[in-house]
DNA sequence: ATAATAACAGAACGATCGTTCCGTTATTTA
DNA sequence: TAAATAACGGAACGATCGTTCTGTTATTAT
């Protein structure tokens, strides 16, 4: 920080630096996202949070406003991680379905291995908070939208390539894949431990791809 | 109540009546589900429920014992009709594909004209709470088997008559039905109100049927 | 060394949480 | 009418909520 003081047309400059911060904001976010996405919102408390980033109140409120300000920077986070991997993978893919495939058979390891059964962090905010919250149904509008996008470009270059049929429209394939990876975060999040049920939605989605 | 008193070999019964309830117990559990359904276990309070309600707190502890019954209660009933309604229209229908047709387009009509977007009250409390309490855990699970029983039945009987492709085992697209109509639910809770989007999921949907 | 100040630890805040208690009212049987 | 008692309205409970405040510590430029 700086301050200038001006006395009799002279200036001033004193700089003073204070105590380093002992954490690193971006390792607290990952915690944060952890806690929140294990707990939701309204499950998670001030203490929760406390104990498990394991900072102070106060440098937590310094650092990141207040809960809701906290969430939301999380979800972004999510959000980002999320994103980039995937995208990431259909872009490098020379065969989109089979990668696709490999998505959803990872989203199926991950909801049985799941010992604290997760499921999505952006689903499970979608249904807890984006009806009541401004801020957090933007950024589920906006992973939609953005997934959405990633997931048409990923089906065209697919269709182009003669590996996904061209019966439905890319758009319209999109929306059905990412409903259906919706539905199995759902399916996780409700503690479903049987391979055979998740093995079966994948298997009548790809039929149609 | 009955209070039996025995004196010297004699039994004398007393029976006192009381004030009489001046509410309908289950019109509360209908009021008590769509505030549940509407803000979610933890976003509703005591006071929120004794307002919609309309009835005292007093009235309320006394009759429902606490905010976890009155929520596994609340659940429990609306499992009850929702299963209902879907079974009967099945077991009614000569023409099971269209007759599903129909449950998703009434659906996607719930899910735009909902100007309280509230998706599904068991796949919201499913997200919310299956994972952290074991009764609703258990509400849902006994839900998912019930409800792909249901689909399991029906697609057999559409496969018979002709209507559905056998080229998928009955209980394979139950599942795949199953979580599509998830997916949707959490579409509409994030407030998705593109007709558009859900009518290119369904038609995904029954293209594999 | 001193002044300045962000980061820190933890006590303390008012508000709200779910729940219980108490005194009154209404209803029924004897 | 009298006795019994569930239903009722609302005050009150302790616990916990999210947040703020206070005082101390650590770091840096002067």
């Amino acid at each position: 920080m700086f301050r200038i003081f001006s006395i009799f047309g002279n200036e001033f400059n004193f700089e003073a630096m204070a105590r380093t911060k002992e954490f690193n904001e971006d390792q607290a976010l990952d915690k944060a996202i952890e806690i929140f996405w294990h707990k939701g919102y309204n499950g998670t408390s001030a203490q929760d949070l406390v104990t498990h980033l394991g900072l102070s109140r106060s440098s937590l409120y310094d650092t990141f406003g207040d809960k809701q300000k906290l969430f939301s920077k999380s979800l972004q986070r999510y959000q980002q991680q999320a994103q980039d991997t995937v995208k990431e993978l259909l872009e490098k893919s020379d065969n989109v379905k089979e990668t696709l495939h490999e998505i959803f058979k990872q989203a199926v390891i991950e909801s049985l291995e799941d010992r604290i059964t997760k499921g999505c962090f952006m689903v499970n905010s979608s249904v807890e908070l984006a009806m009541h919250d401004e801020e957090i149904a933007k950024i589920v509008k906006s992973n939609s939208q953005t997934m959405e996008e990633v997931f048409t470009n990923a089906v065209k270059k697919g269709q182009e390539a003669g590996h996904i049929s061209k019966t439905l429209d890319a758009k319209v394939l999109a929306r059905f894949i990412f409903n259906n990876y919706s539905g199995i975060r759902v399916l996780a999040r409700a503690g479903e431990r049987n391979k055979q049920v998740y093995d079966d939605i994948v298997k009548a989605v790809f039929s149609v791809l």
